[in-house]
DNA sequence: TTTTATGTAGACAGGTCTGTTTATTTGTCT
DNA sequence: AGACAAATAAACAGACCTGTCTACATAAAA
């Protein structure tokens, strides 16, 4: 029986795959390099040859995280078989069931933007980055729904986006997203 | 000429000062004890005669934050002379005009339960105790302003709070304040 | 087989952090 | 004046953190 051996993803990828969880699980001050190559099973300085700093480490995980989540609104929503009004409705829907996830800790860039503090940080402004993308998500979606002043709502769409994340993040509980789904459709109705 | 030596605040006073500015301005994880000790030019003991630990310190921080911000908002609004919708959207001025502030960094509540990162700490229980006392504000405002549904509407008002506070800090403007205020009539005015 | 790139293991330097200890000084009340 | 409480200064322990260095192992390409 010929086992092909199962070619082990490059110490890069488990790097990654470590830091992600434990950034986004316990924030990105609070966990060590030492912690991410020992959960990645990798040497020391496979993760310096890889990334140049911590803070480099940190802008890859970010903007990793925005790529998937990019590549998840495409296709759960936007590509989605439903009348545009009722897209943006769907993000709540999307929201809602992340945090109900255990692991749920609220949004990776709105986190890691808070513990760096620092605006010029590489880490922040891809956070910001990933936030605009998001933001020109809910325009396409609510020009696309021939929604009057659709710039706008999109805008009070985003901010409730992100006020339940917040909430839930403290909260413990996911209950926000359904009032934030409620304010959407009132606004949307207002607005059609 | 008697000058009356100017009775110096006791250390305890003068360390949560030093320490409200830094925890804010650059977050609990990043300010260590003896960048607050130099600050408010006290010995190291003294600041451990007053408090038992860092993470005390975080939470008194905290909490003096909260009662603070109570305070503010009782004098500010609910004792306003205004229509009870008004002192509602009242909230949203209150806010943008924070928010344009250069030392403006978000919420410190928020903030702080993003770095620390464990429910369990006291501090994070703490800043979520003072959440539920704004959002009890924002339900009595709401009823005293006959809105079918007040609760409901508190909550989603709640969710425009948080989610502009929290755009602003990473935009770094106060833009979006302007759209959860006008969100924020919408919704009332749908439930009036 | 030789070369070249990649990964491993572990020690180590240098810095920072929280918290403690000790000895001294200041100020207030009686 | 004497006593007691509060604050100061500075050194120190012990842990932890990032990043570097060196020497060795593995594996695929030339």
């Amino acid at each position: 029986m010929v086992t092909k051996k199962a070619p082990r993803r490059s110490a890069r990828e488990r790097i990654l795959e470590a830091a992600s969880n434990l950034f986004y699980q316990e924030g990105v001050q609070n966990v060590g390099i030492d912690r991410i190559i020992a959960e990645s099973g990798v040497a020391k300085m496979s993760l310096y040859n890889n990334f140049k700093s911590k803070d480099d480490l940190i802008a890859a995980y970010l903007d990793q995280r925005g790529t998937e989540w990019e590549a998840f609104l495409e296709a759960k929503i936007k590509n989605a078989e439903a009348e545009p009004k009722n897209k943006l409705l769907m993000v709540f829907d999307v929201l809602a069931k992340w945090a109900s996830k255990p692991e749920f800790r609220g949004c990776a860039f709105i986190n890691s933007s808070v513990e760096l503090a620092n605006p010029q940080h590489p880490g922040f402004q891809i956070a910001v980055h990933h936030k605009k993308v998001t933001l020109d998500c809910l325009k396409s979606l609510a020009n696309e729904a021939n929604l009057a002043n659709s710039e706008v709502i999109a805008e009070q769409l985003m901010i409730l986006v992100e006020g339940s994340i917040v909430m839930a993040m403290m909260q413990g509980k996911p209950d926000p997203m359904k009032q934030a789904k409620q304010a959407a459709k009132t606004l949307i109705e207002a607005n059609s």
